[in-house]
DNA sequence: TCAAAAGTGTTTCTGCTACACCCATGC
DNA sequence: GCATGGGTGTAGCAGAAACACTTTTGA
């Protein structure tokens, strides 16, 4: 069942950047293509957006489908648009970043054949298709730049976490070390933490105090206008 | 000379918001529309992307046909795909906004037959086609986030402005006043003006020294790390 | 009892805020 | 000479940086 229109039309795909946290790096999911081009190629999961669907409910089936990750944080990142980033023709991608709670983590691997989907540490990345690496660079920078105005460290962790393992997040993100007692004097500053009467358990060392985000009352010091700057001085190493 | 695919394919457009500055308000460039739908409405300037062009290309290529406006700043906002957005079917826009020097500023209206194409003061906004009002809203917002962080304000100036005009614009986008003391001293300390030995003319009132944007030390500066953060307090009114 | 991380306060210092007067020019 | 905006310095204060030791728990 053919389509016929007057003018030539491109294509339009969307693709999804996950980023997932396994305690010790940032990662990637990513999926190994079994057709040209670039078979045997890892690329970021994405589709085709249907005629009836919005943009970002499109990726997010197709990031369902593919990984089986559903209900994450979702944001748009840029649209790709380069006449020549496709070899079978005109392609346009949306491109979206997302983040992973730490819970859901290794649900996406355990979804597949675990052949052909695999998270990738962010320092060691492989070529992948088409212009992915651009979009993934691009994705990070934008992580990058996010972190520090808006709580998305959360989005990568379950919804209990202790202090330490937040601050990891933006040392991993940040790429530095941060102070501890500083971190944490600005964390609850902010006033968008619910302090918790649960503690780690299993852990070889004193127990940490467990934390939740509490997001309403963030929303609503959105609504006054409250800042969320982490304006704390990044250090070395 | 008809064209057929196997699977439905949306339309592909490119938006621009325009953004000016005449000395007293920040303006949006709007065209009239001449047939349905929304006829005699006011949008965004923008069209269809051709096959071989890039998106940055076709939104810079729209916006001169229309306009006559070139080599002004552009940057990707954001990408709208509500599958109802356009009545005629599924139509995708990637929206662009723009920055216009005050130089230009008059060039835009004189271009056209000045009866479909008009700058219109954010304040004092008609009912847009389509999305557009939303795709302005986000726009706004935008240039609101960004001029602290990015000094795109040289971009809706003249190459050689004086420093009150330049305070000037970061007021009225950011809708509040700032010390004009530590404005100056802020500014200086970036390190990215020359300070030029001209002055204002034919004004009633002592002429301002005029300084020019330093492109070259600003991308120096960037590639550095240097962080050009405008802090400054924003007072009332 | 040792290892490993949790948890906590104060002093110092940096950098932003607040603020008022004289200067130059055109009318 | 007066109205209009141009141009300048400093003291006080808020908030970030720097910093080390005690506590808890499991092995």
């Amino acid at each position: 069942m053919p389509y016929t229109y007057d003018y030539p039309r491109p294509s339009v795909t969307v693709d999804a950047v996950v980023f997932g946290y396994d305690g010790t790096d940032l990662k990637v999911l990513l999926i190994q293509r079994k057709n040209n081009p670039y078979a045997d190629y890892w690329a970021l999961p994405g589709g085709f957006v249907d005629m009836d669907e919005d943009l970002e409910t499109a990726v997010k089936r197709e990031l369902e489908e593919e990984t089986g990750l559903k209900d994450i944080f979702f944001e748009q990142l840029f649209t790709f648009g380069a006449p020549n980033r496709d070899p079978r023709g005109r392609v346009i991608s949306i491109a979206y970043f997302a983040l992973v709670k730490k819970t859901d983590f290794h649900y996406a691997n355990a979804a597949s054949d675990a052949k052909d989907l695999k998270w990738f540490s962010m320092n060691n990345l492989p070529k992948l298709a088409f212009d992915h690496n651009d979009i993934l660079g691009l994705a990070l920078d934008r992580i990058r730049g996010k972190v520090r105005w808006q709580p998305i460290g959360f989005e990568l962790l379950p919804q209990k976490f202790p202090l330490s393992e937040l601050q990891h997040i933006y040392e991993t993100i940040l790429g530095g070390k941060l102070d501890k007692r500083n971190f944490r004097k600005n964390i609850i500053k902010m006033d968008i933490l619910t302090e918790l009467d649960e503690y780690q358990k299993d852990v070889s060392h004193r127990a940490a105090r467990l934390y939740s985000f509490d997001q309403k009352k963030y929303d609503q010091k959105l609504k006054e206008g409250f800042d969320f700057e982490l304006r704390q001085k990044l250090l070395k190493k």
